[in-house]
DNA sequence: TATATCTCCTGCGGGC
DNA sequence: TGCCCGCAGGAGATAT
């Protein structure tokens, strides 16, 4: 599944095999890849032709290409199964092919995604803080491995909450990167249950399981990612292998590799987490959920 | 305004 | 063998 370190190693794929390269044609095979451009797939396809692609860039889980001479930006949000791929054309057509860029270097741009949750559209850029981002990206906060991510703004943020520590880790408003995958492997780093309430955890607290996370992504990063399956590949189709690193998430009923306890698994938010039950204690009375 | 929950979607695996 | 159901989960929409 996509988080920062994957839409990072793709970001780094695109910007070695396609920048500099323009767009001849573009072919939309599934309307729901395209659902967040409101204006349709004829205008994505029309605004995208003669594009030339002139930088890829990244905040968070969102990916956008900058082209020329239009100025704005194709962004790219993986989803849950999405894929870049950089592909000759006479490679056979994928199964779950969305999108098709064709590109005066002779290479296919591909967007493959299963279970359709990402997509492709097009956004102004704008400023925000400093930054040139897509207006539909101004939203989203900077992710942990951003050299202007402010930690201690952001412990500030979280502080000043009222909820519980692993919703925050997950808002992508507060700090923008973090999945169900990293979210819990931050939380067992710092020894923190996700059913803290962020109000009641010292500044030091936070500090910690946000540089976890920062630990934990940049580690990903340089094992290419972390992948279950074949739903997540970089742009030439190959998987990253920090699922072999991970402590919690997925990992029921086998030994912490802290203390040796039986990881357990647990509902959060209509999804699993996976904790240490010793070294990550639940508070007394979980907030109702 | 802040927080919580629902919904979208597809393929896989387990149970019957 | 085939059908049904639960599960996976990011993010926007909707509810509280």
């Amino acid at each position: 599944m996509p988080e920062l370190p994957e839409v990072e190693v793709v970001r780094r794929g695109l910007e070695r095999h396609i920048v500099g390269a323009s767009i001849d044609s573009v072919d939309i095979l599934h309307p729901r890849a395209i659902r967040r451009h409101l204006p349709g797939a004829a205008d994505l396809a029309g605004q995208l032709t003669g594009e030339r692609i002139a930088g890829a860039d990244r905040r968070g889980k969102y990916l956008w290409l900058v082209l020329e001479p239009s100025t704005v930006a194709l962004v790219v949000h993986l989803g849950m199964s999405g894929q870049m791929l950089v592909q000759p054309p006479e490679l056979p057509t994928e199964k779950h092919l969305r999108i098709r860029a064709r590109l005066d270097s002779g290479l296919d741009l591909r967007f493959v995604d299963q279970r359709t949750f990402g997509g492709w559209a097009l956004a102004p850029l704008v400023e925000v803080d400093g930054s040139l981002v897509p207006d539909s990206v101004a939203h989203i906060a900077r992710d942990p491995l951003d050299p202007r991510f402010d930690l201690a703004a952001t412990v500030k943020v979280v502080r000043g909450k009222h909820t519980e520590i692993k919703r925050v880790l997950l808002d992508q408003t507060v700090v923008s990167g973090i999945g169900n995958i990293y979210a819990d492997e931050a939380l067992w780093r710092a020894q923190i249950h996700g059913n803290r309430l962020t109000d009641r955890l010292t500044g030091p607290r936070i500090r910690a399981v946000l540089t976890a996370a920062q630990q934990v992504m940049r580690e990903a990063l340089t094992q290419g990612g972390t992948s279950f399956d074949a739903l997540y590949v970089n742009v030439n189709g190959e998987s990253g292998y920090f699922d072999r690193s991970l402590s919690a998430y997925g990992q029921e009923d086998r030994p912490c590799p802290r203390c040796g306890t039986a990881i357990r698994r647990e509902k959060f938010m209509n999804r699993s987490s996976f904790s240490c039950p010793k070294c990550q204690p639940a508070p007394r009375r979980s907030p109702a959920r």
